[in-house]
DNA sequence: CAATGTGAACTTCTTCACAGCG
DNA sequence: CGCTGTGAAGAAGTTCACATTG
């Protein structure tokens, strides 16, 4: 059960629900493939990882296989989400309305600033990074975005896994160490920079 | 020459920028592992693809390591880097410091919003979209950094590369289709968080 | 003696070809 | 007849062990 396979998951998710809008009733591997940037083949390698959801000769149900993909990734549930850091990237996740829609509630939102603390985006109070605790008793989360600058980063995953969060969306260009069973993803967009300069180093110029 | 090698290769230089401030003069592949959460083997695999800049016995010299890494990466030089789409995400990007420091440069930004065509972000003015040509002649990029929405995403692209873009950075969650010899890297942070979700499905609760 | 550099073993992921089935 | 589901082949990436060398 590869990551990459997982990842594509999600993106065959989308895809579905992107057609399902347009009321297309079957699409078979290849479409959908096409759709993410991949080939026939290893959409149904990777569905056949959870089960046979296709009909030979047809095609997969756009509907029933939506379903069943939600399920799979875990999305058929409320995911209740802390944001740390309520700098302009914290802002822009917070505004982003498909994380709802997706079933991630952002219930607490906490930072340092004091010009920020007792402030309302979206409605919820920004409290202090220190009153952690407290604010997780009042509204706890599994899953964690956490949008600091770099040097914080690590203290305040610290006490994120202290309060009970499994789950860490990181943003900070550090590499987070965590104990077993967190679950850390990292969105580094200076190492997606750096790999494309590495990708275009000797085509330009 | 693998993507995450390559990724690797960018997490070593950051660790060993953040080393020299300290002043450590030589590090072992199995520091420089630790600090980005590899193996030593593995830092040793990445840097011999391209040479062999350590001492047997010894280990690597922090700052010739550095600039080695910059020149493989492609990093000893400028990337000017057209932002396209001045919503919230593009202006974390622009207020960003360590983008410039690394040598990418926003030169040209790009939206639709007429309240937001004209006003000035970092002392550059944000021109209208249908506009690129014009305003890749006075100030081309070779680089674009693509936060629009969704819908808007493919059709900026196309255009992108329409006016010579050979690298995107892709925050948009659409998978863009290019031609060949366009890099793109995506950062898509629903994927991420539908990942975290998949590896917490049974965990919690 | 300590840590690199690397071929070889191993493991994981992807591609492929085709049998199976509606 | 068409498209899925999958075992087997192939490719790619990682780990390991160790010979090498300052």
């Amino acid at each position: 059960m590869s990551e990459s396979a997982i990842r594509r998951l999600s993106l065959y998710l989308r895809a579905l629900e992107e057609m399902g809008d347009d009321g297309e009733e079957i699409v078979s591997s290849r479409l959908l493939a096409e759709r993410v940037g991949t080939t026939g083949p290893q959409v149904r390698k990777d569905l056949s990882l959870f089960g046979s959801f296709g009909t030979r000769g047809l095609g997969y149900a756009v509907r029933p296989l939506r379903v069943r993909l939600r399920d799979i990734l875990g999305l058929s549930r409320r995911w209740s989400v802390a944001l740390v850091g309520a700098g302009r990237i914290g802002a822009a996740l917070v505004a982003y309305p498909s994380f709802r829609e997706r079933g991630f509630e952002i219930v607490t939102i906490l930072d340092n600033d004091p010009e920020k603390i007792g402030t309302r985006w979206n409605g919820i109070a920004i409290g202090p990074v220190e009153r952690m605790e407290e604010a997780f008793r009042r509204n706890p989360a599994e899953v964690a975005i956490l949008a600091v600058p770099a040097e914080a980063a690590q203290d305040a995953a610290d006490a994120l896994v202290r309060v009970g969060v499994r789950g860490i969306m990181n943003l900070a260009p550090v590499r987070l160490r965590v104990p077993e069973g967190v679950a850390v993803k990292h969105v580094d967009m200076a190492v997606e920079l750096e790999s494309l300069s590495f990708a275009l180093r000797h085509l330009v110029r």
